[in-house]
DNA sequence: GGCCAAAGTTGAAACGGTCCAACGATGTAC
DNA sequence: GTACATCGTTGGACCGTTTCAACTTTGGCC
């Protein structure tokens, strides 16, 4: 009945889709014209110019990225794959990536794989199919055959926090950073530490657990000198909250402890707290990472810095080089170097030893 | 057992480029009987299926999302622009809408506007170009023309913490929840309040202090009883700290302290402990948001729950709703209510007022 | 006025998929 | 044996853009 189309209905369902065309009839031009105002502006006519972007801003022409890209082209877009998205490391690099990215006029979408293989796979599969520029990620395993097949079909990969000498990448010296903290402890005098840790089969928290391990040895101290607590995840506030409780139940005799990352610290300085254990003074403790709640907690929290700005702003530049120079662009490994943070959660072993 | 992978150049780029072409020849079948097994494997025969996956496998092809997007089709990719990545609220938000699309096969990316108009409106064109099924905005401005342009060119959005009455929206019932918080300290025996905020212009945290407001006027309280301290931006534990320095330099007499979000409290609760001030003895504190952080905070924090990640579920469920039934969709509001969540950082107010 | 180069514009051929009408093969009913 | 339905497959039109060789216009120079 009611057929006209143009009836007071509100319906979304209107969608007119303007295409090209539309556009270069409305400026009567070609589209071969509309296509150059848009991708090459300074060849156009000023004259021409103008009456084009008018035609645009009136039909309310959106370009089409999928078929731009069917010539072959690569898109603006950068793929971010973080393992944790709550984890303020990985928020803090992904502002990076994308001030590095805003700078050459990219685009950052951020994917979260929640350190589930599976999904990580989704979002590769994803970013190959949206043809994006590359691809930044923090794997899960670095040795997955994924990253490989990503590069195969065209798609530039960086690692981030891992490396692998044919591929870029971004990572900190994370056995430095570990040496770092426990050089700190046993400088104030701990003689026996423990290790609080998410899963070890996350790459960075072994090597730091090496870099503890060569501080211990270079003193001569060996594995009694060292506990080691494993959760299961990336390392959250409650595993440190958990790790807290084990610790005091243990009761060991350990005195310094040195935490993988700050939320499993800030979850051991808060539960202890809560605990009515004194924190300096019967455990000191070191995080790692130096996220903003480091140095806002209660108690501020002496930590490893790690330049996450920095090192997300290099991938991204990475991956915007390797895309746009691919013949002569050689891969390369970024370290970047951990800083000890003195803060208010260590203090000198005062009794025995 | 080492592999050489050093016998050959690494290809600057022998990029194959696999097309649905290579892999129907491979097959010995149709580029159209490829399409059915990608689309709709069930039409296709068993045998034929398996052969076309297996060249597919082989060949190792992958669909190009932008050609396949030319025949009208929506992605398969819903956005997320937040104002934050930052703030927890967020990226639990964010894990919701992930949820909901993973169980409906849809992927969402997840891009940052910090609260720059330019910057949201830079990621509302890009996904308008990648043809996105929908964008889950939590806006800098719900007013802004730009979201009226997104649904005008086909692009279905939904309006997260804001509404408006021709929009979908999830949002929370601030002015409840506000109005939840101080009545609490109220309930204590406070009279003197100070609600801490990043910028109102940010509504939501507007919406608190009007419930913060209709506690007091309930009792009979005024504006005389209640000091306002505002800060600039999306309300960070820094500026919680800058609060509880100027809340100790007044010395107004306030007892009771409101603020906007979990950072700012965390932030003052931190900052009053590094202070010598005891809280919950001579302040008690109130947050909002119930962010991880929260419970497991050395004094964990009495907080306004908010139901992040059913926010994010429902937002993303509703776009695919508008999205899949846009002619008999109709759109709704939904609006989540707050909870009072009494931990250690609020106590009964002793001495007389 | 004739010639030429430069500047601006044009139309059509890709690009890599999806969709669909039409087709062939096979089985079933009478 | 004929008519018909079902199932699986096929090829080509089409989607919206970019690219490029060819074309037209303009203006400078001798």
């Amino acid at each position: 009945m009611k057929q006209s189309p143009k009836m007071r209905e509100p319906q979304p369902s209107a969608a007119p889709v303007i295409t090209i065309r539309d556009v270069a009839d409305a400026a009567k031009t070609s589209v071969g014209t509309v296509s150059n105002v848009l991708n090459r502006p300074s060849v156009v006519a000023p004259a021409t110019r103008s009456r084009v972007q008018d035609a645009i801003a009136e039909l309310g022409f959106v370009r089409h990225a999928g078929a731009a890209l069917m010539r072959g082209g690569r898109a603006r877009t950068i793929g971010l794959i973080v393992l944790d998205i709550a984890n303020p490391f990985f928020t803090e690099l992904a502002r990076g990536a994308e001030a590095a990215a805003r700078e050459r006029d990219h685009l950052v979408i951020l994917c979260n794989s929640d350190e589930d293989p599976a999904q990580e796979q989704r979002y590769f599969e994803a970013l190959a199919e949206q043809r994006v520029l590359g691809v930044l990620v923090s794997p899960v395993d670095e040795r997955s055959s994924t990253i490989d097949w990503m590069r195969e079909r065209g798609t530039a990969v960086v690692l981030l926090e891992r490396s692998r000498p044919d591929y870029c990448s971004v990572q900190a010296d994370d056995i430095s950073g570990g040496e770092l903290a426990a050089d700190h402890l046993l400088d104030l005098g701990h003689r026996h530490l423990v290790y609080v840790t998410g899963s070890l089969a996350i790459g960075q928290y072994g090597n730091r657990l090496a870099g503890v391990r060569r501080a211990l040895s270079r003193r001569g101290l060996g594995d009694e000198a060292l506990e080691i607590l494993e959760y299961g995840s990336t390392g959250t506030m409650k595993e440190g909250g958990q790790a807290a409780a084990d610790i005091l139940d243990r009761q060991s005799g350990a005195t310094g402890i040195v935490c993988a990352n700050d939320l499993l610290a800030l979850g051991v300085v808060g539960a202890l707290a809560r605990a009515g254990v004194s924190v300096p003074g019967e455990f000191s403790i070191v995080g790692y990472d130096d996220i903003e709640l480091a140095e806002q907690n209660a108690l501020p929290l002496t930590t490893i810095r790690q330049h996450k700005h920095r090192m997300g702003f290099a991938a991204a530049q990475l991956i915007i080089d390797e895309a746009e120079n691919s013949v002569q662009h050689t891969h390369q490994q970024i370290v970047f170097q951990p800083e000890l943070i003195v803060r208010m959660t260590t203090a000198i072993h005062e009794s025995g030893s």
